[in-house]
DNA sequence: TAGGCCATCTGGTCCT
DNA sequence: AGGACCAGATGGCCTA
């Protein structure tokens, strides 16, 4: 696997500086990404300026620097490690779901985004499927859209239960070469 | 060469 | 306290 890595960025430890015991970090108002204040909820919870607890712009206090400079530095290759390695995690299942969705360009590799939103579509179309094969009406309202997403959900975990993860994948195979079929 | 996509670093919060 | 998670910044690679 070739590598990426910034030759000038790794060049570049701040971490790796002497520092005091305290850092004075920015004052209000003078952080370069002043004026870039989003709010996002994800997960319900809220992503956005940085607060703490108490409410107060995190930028707005001292932080303690626990350790040495190199017992930060150390700390922080650790991190990068293990954030490296989660990437890796989320690249494999990106590949995994990928693999697990049938497009028509084979020779170009998916995106992230693509392969988020082709899963989706994906899913909402062995949804359709499914409903029509066990005959039920496509849902009209969202109430009704609610009802049959929970009915799906309840044979699928039933259908879990009862035959084992394979077997639902080999059902839901056949039920995408029927519809490629048909 | 600009723009899209990506890997990596970084420092923050959240969770156990 | 330490690890997981997250988003912003940065710079490399690739393609139109």
């Amino acid at each position: 696997m070739k590598s990426k890595r910034k030759g000038t960025k790794h060049a570049h430890q701040p971490w790796a500086e002497p520092e005091p015991d305290f850092q004075l970090e920015m004052e209000p108002g003078s952080s370069e990404q002043e004026g870039s204040e989003v709010s996002v909820r994800l997960g319900g919870r809220w992503r956005g300026p940085r607060r703490d607890r108490g409410g107060t712009p995190v930028g707005s206090r001292r932080r303690r620097q626990h350790g040495s400079a190199k017992e930060r530095n150390v700390r922080r290759l650790e991190s990068n490690e293990r954030e490296r390695q989660r990437m890796h995690k989320l690249n494999n299942a990106f590949q995994a779901l990928r693999e697990a969705i049938p497009h028509v360009n084979t020779d170009k590799k998916l995106s992230k985004i693509e392969t988020l939103t082709l899963a989706k579509n994906y899913i909402k179309a062995l949804t359709t499927i499914i409903l029509g094969m066990s005959g039920g009406c496509l849902p009209h309202s969202e109430s009704q859209a609610q009802a049959s997403a929970s009915r799906l959900l309840q044979c699928y975990q039933q259908h879990l239960e009862d035959e084992g993860e394979e077997s639902l994948s080999e059902y839901l195979t056949q039920i995408h070469n029927f519809s490629q079929g048909s």
